[in-house]
Formats: structure tokens, C-alpha cells, sequence
DNA sequence: TGCCTCATGTCAGTATTCTGACATAGGTTG
DNA sequence: CAACCTATGTCAGAATACTGACATGAGGCA
């Protein structure tokens, strides 16, 4: 019933200002591509597999910030629908090298399209210098909570 | 194996970003939590109704950027186990005002402080004009995003 | 060479969150 | 007043992600 406009302390924190915008930045993905039947951690495979052709399954989950066991899952039923390629055999260890088919490629387009828009109109009320900051300032968290401050 | 260190173009998008900076939150949250056996969606309901005591279900969900259907399954646990009441009737329309108890408070307490720490580490290289810039760009971020920008 | 450690892929079970649906309370508008 | 519309709490089922566990391959080291 009320909009709760009062804002006490959780309003002057940054962590909880950083989730969210991540939050905001999921659920605005989360609707673009959802008509094209496609989930964030989906689509995500998909961009980080056209940037960095060949990666492994547990590459592709760090990158996309979810577990090896659950882009296992993912790729099996990629892999199931004809969007991505695996050989039989690894290479070299364990890791089997994953490749997008044209299929994967072509679906990727639109998706990819439609997350850019996305993220311009995130950036729409910022200059240059001010993505600049935000590049800067989000890396240097992300540096001190991985704890690789040992520098000095 | 490898480090991956290349970088495509992955590594220039703010989005990818942010969701990389809100992970890493995200996981050093989950890291000093699990020891009190607590989740992050549980410290931040109860984190919620210290600062806004008497907050409904579905205000707690949104503030904690969830369903209310998730909120109301965790309002239930802690319910149960004490740490929060509700009354048995809602005092006006159907949204039941929650509280603390006693021990609802003293579990937060050091879950407050350990949440507070990482936060503080995150901001560890930054000074206060970057502290500023990044509150602003959030800011600026999560307007456009939620299209917030009828204004002119 | 043998041993140890680490990273990987994968299976199984569990936990968490979401979507869908329904009934109810309150305000709005004719 | 009556008919909407919105918001809420809640139940049930589905989707998603995670933890635990195991076997295998590679590299380091004695």
C-alpha cells in the first residue's frame, strides 16, 4: 500500500545500491529475452562461446558467474538442440573445447542485439567520463572483495 | 587449465561488469554468513525490519528483490524458529506488519557487522569523491534501466 | 617411477526461487 | 451503492541453481 519512501540507512549503501542495479540490469534482460526464449545465464553461454570460441564448461561457468555443474546442465541441452558442439573426445586432459553451431550463431544475434540496447539505455544518463568512473570503480571493488590486495 | 586472460569484449561492457561486481558481493556476503548459518536473503529481511520496522510481506520482497511468494516461504521459517512475529490479523487490508523479536535482533547483530566489514573492504580503494561517483552512477543506472525517465 | 595435488566432466539429490492461480481487502469511479 | 481495479497473502507445481560425490587426466615433486 505505501511506496515507503522513508529510506533509513539501506539507502546510503552501496552494496545495497550495487544489487540493486544488478538487479534492475537481470530483470531488464530477463525481459528482452524471454520473447525470444532465451534465459540470462542462456545467453550468456552463448556471447561468452562467440567472444572466446572453444572455451570448457567450467570456463564458460566462471564466466558466467554460475557453478560447472549447473553450465553442465545448460550445455548438454544446448548441445541437445543443436546450438553448440562438443567433441566426443578431449583434446588434451578433460576439458572438451565448446564451439557455437550457425544455429547457435544466428540465434545469438538477435539476443545480443537486444542485451545491447539494453545496456545503452543503462548508460543513457551517463557521459564519458562518468562510465569511465563506473568501469574504474567496479573493477577496484570487485578487486578488494576477491581479496587481491596484497600490493603495497 | 588456462587463465584467460585475452578479453574480448566482455571485459569493456558495464554490464558484465556490474553483474561481475554484484557476484563477488554477493559470494563474500554468502562467505562470512554461512558460519552463522544464515543466507543472504535471510540477512536481508531481517536487515529490512531493523531499519523499517513493521514492513509487509510483499514490501520485505521488494526490498529484498525477490517474489513475495519467496519472502513469504522464508517469513514462514523465521516465523517458526522465532526470530520474527506477525499478528494473527491484519490490522488494516490483508498486509500483516512484521517485527523483530529479541533473538530475531541479537542473530542480526553479528550478521550486521560481518555484512558491514565486506562491505567495507569493498570500498576499500576508493576515496569519497569515487564513493560519491559510484552512489550517483547507481543511481543514474537503475533510473534509466527501470524507465524512469518521462521527465525533461 | 610413484605419489600427491589440482582441475575437469558428470551424476545424483537438495535447496532455492520463480510462475501460475486463487480468494480477499480497499480504494476508485460510474 | 455497485462494478471495477489494484495490492496482498498464500498454496501448489515447475524451473533453476547449488552442494556433495566420484572418476579421470595433467603436472609437480621426491
Amino acid at each position: 500500500m505505501r511506496q515507503e519512501g522513508v529510506g533509513v540507512d539501506l539507502e546510503t549503501s552501496l552494496g545495497y545500491l550495487l544489487k540493486e542495479a544488478s538487479s534492475a540490469l537481470r530483470a531488464a534482460m530477463e525481459e528482452v529475452l524471454r520473447p525470444l526464449g532465451m534465459s540470462v545465464t542462456h545467453y550468456s553461454c552463448l556471447e561468452l562461446l562467440a567472444q572466446r570460441p572453444g572455451l570448457s564448461n567450467s570456463e564458460l561457468a566462471r564466466g558466467a558467474f554460475v557453478t560447472r555443474q549447473t553450465m553442465n546442465v545448460l550445455l548438454q541441452a544446448l548441445e541437445r538442440d543443436g546450438y553448440v558442439t562438443r567433441p566426443a573426445e578431449a583434446p588434451v586432459g578433460k576439458a572438451l573445447p565448446t564451439r557455437l553451431t550457425p544455429r547457435g550463431r544466428r540465434s545469438l544475434e538477435k539476443a545480443s542485439a537486444a542485451v545491447r540496447s539494453v545496456e545503452a539505455r543503462m548508460l543513457a544518463g551517463l557521459n564519458e567520463t562518468e562510465e569511465e568512473d563506473a568501469f574504474r570503480i567496479l573493477q577496484s571493488m570487485i578487486h578488494s572483495l576477491r581479496g587481491d590486495n596484497e600490493g603495497a
